[in-house]
DNA sequence: CGCCGCAAGTTAAGCGGTTAAGTTGCCGGA
DNA sequence: TCCGGCAACTTAACCGCTTAACTTGCGGCG
């Protein structure tokens, strides 16, 4: 103990908060004591006092599988901790694979009823997110990320993915194709649907009518009967996938059918990812790091009752690449 | 406070801890009365009388864009929670991005010296990491999963990822391939080496001689210069490669050369991401996730101080796609 | 000169459990 | 009848901090 420095536990507790009550050379003597003896004040015991965990919990309701091609995950991880660690905060994470449709709601219990987290981050919310009942009974503080598509009973943050839908929608207006085509990732997701309004929006707005769309399903994740199925319409000449990984399938799916990319259909992925970069993609980089640093800076203000810092997503970033380019006949003309 | 059930708090512990010492109605008073108030004894108070966090430590020591396209990581962790799950421990994740090159230790320390979790995961290990020496001195329960390629203090568990290249290559070769080359991630990586060692040693055992080798580099993180260096042997009709990406990158680096693939040279990636299935790339699957169980496994046993369980790996399993087929010549004669 | 106020420390009472060490009350055996 | 022993509980100390409340000692002021 290094109360040892000759002093009571209470200076020593002074001292570690930065708390007044303690002598410049007791406040020092008992630091010097501290490092050399490399002690710490015992985070379990503060967290008892405290009634503070000083951690936040965060758990991932999606298949293994499905995380592994995503980079969001990561990337929104990266963020949090960045925040986090200038915090003195841990982040308990859980990963719950939804059994079927079920969200699994022990995790969230459990974390709870122990006093392990004192918040919680949601990502993925679902329509009507069963966790939102169990969370806002329990009073704790909840940051919600992404889209709600319907009420949600936290603040909810969201980056700005439909800015840079838009974006690459425009890019690929500008180059000058009018007839676009989209394929989405499954149904199943809200952002899928919110970005395809988007995309229609963007493209009515500069006064031309949307392409045909079509979606990956279970049972063609790589979206290959989607992109062929947009593709019959000889009028495409590009095509807005909402993932890397399946513009990068379409891509193949394309030359193998006779139509270079870009030569004869431009092609567009989402996110950025080292895909994109690998295969000459033209994509467009959200931001979900500092989505993830924004979310915990304001769950960490909910926590301590501060006022919550206003969260601004920056621009998104268009990266082009090969795969996109100005239509055949506008280059010939 | 459950104690209202009319028992004192040591009833109730004892109850909570299947202790003996209480009555049989009144233990399950005790425990009505806690489920009716849907109370559960508080996680911290429990940490702090049994010098026990009842979390453990994964720091991920790699960039995120790195951790991003790889099914390694995401895949381990379910494997962890899948255990810890059933142990009412919690994990505890920092993510600490490499400075350049030197690993960042104090996340280490943070969640050490405040006692906030009771052991360490260390994944990804470096040839004679820095971080053996800080833990080791902390005298911390360690599992250290993946090949360190030097001596560790601690116990370490592998995969048999190297079982999973020897299955592969015995694959091309009964297919008839005997000229194989061979293109690897980044040489930073130990696993890149030893794997390569084994392609080598597996070829040899079926009497034929390595071919060209090459790596994927920072400036080329696609290896498609690495995959030309190794089309350039006009002999070579097999290529493995040690990342799925990587090897999907071939496949079109190849088409672009003029060399269709399986047709005139076969390849395999590794891992069996979603890539592999949606541009059916022969692959094969290494369980990452029984890994991160038996790695948890270990540790929590150490932790108790109980005799760690044997951690035995499943056979890897071959994906076999449209990527690998016989040699051309073979299908000729 | 006496007293007040304040800075510097200390004491002690928790926080919510665990657990060693009592305290009862009841039963059986000598 | 009396006592030992045991099961069923309770008391109280303690885990390692925080913090309100209480000492002390000193300088300043009326």
């Amino acid at each position: 103990m290094a109360r040892r420095a000759g002093v009571s536990t209470a200076s020593v507790s002074y001292v570690m908060n930065g708390l007044p009550g303690v002598g410049d050379q007791t406040r020092s003597r008992v630091l010097e004591v501290a490092r050399e003896m490399g002690w710490t004040p015992s985070g379990t015991a503060r967290a008892l006092t405290r009634a503070r965990a000083n951690a936040i919990g965060l758990v991932l309701a999606r298949d293994p599988e499905e995380l592994e091609s995503d980079p969001f995950t990561v990337r929104f991880l990266s963020g949090i901790e960045r925040t986090l660690a200038a915090d003195e905060c841990a982040l308990v994470l859980q990963m719950a694979a939804p059994t079927g449709s079920e969200i699994n709601l022990e995790p969230y219990h459990r974390l709870l009823d122990s006093g392990r987290v004192d918040g919680f981050l949601l990502a993925d919310p679902l329509h009507d997110d069963p966790r939102f009942a169990i969370l806002a009974e329990a009073a704790t503080p909840v940051v919600v990320v992404g889209d709600t598509g319907g009420q949600s009973p936290f603040p909810v943050l969201e980056t700005n993915h439909l800015e840079g839908m838009a974006m690459i929608v425009e890019h690929l207006l500008s180059l000058g194709h009018e007839r676009l085509g989209f394929v989405g990732a499954s149904e199943v997701y809200e952002h899928v649907h919110t970005r395809r309004d988007v995309w229609e929006a963007t493209i009515r707005a500069a006064g031309h009518e949307p392409g045909p769309v079509a979606y990956a399903t279970p049972a063609d994740p790589a979206g290959t009967a989607a992109t062929l199925a947009v593709l019959e319409d000889p009028t495409v000449t590009a095509i807005t996938y909402t993932t890397d990984m399946l513009a990068v399938a379409g891509m193949t799916t394309a030359r193998e059918a006779g139509r270079s990319v870009p030569d004869a259909v431009s092609m567009t992925g989402f996110d950025d990812s080292q895909f994109a970069a690998t295969f000459g993609l033209t994509s467009v980089r959200v931001d979900y790091r500092e989505l993830g640093a924004g979310a915990t800076a304001h769950l960490l203000a909910l926590i301590a009752g501060d006022e919550p810092p206003e969260f601004t997503p920056t621009t998104p970033e268009l990266h082009l690449r090969a795969s996109s380019a100005p239509p055949a006949v506008a280059r010939l003309s």
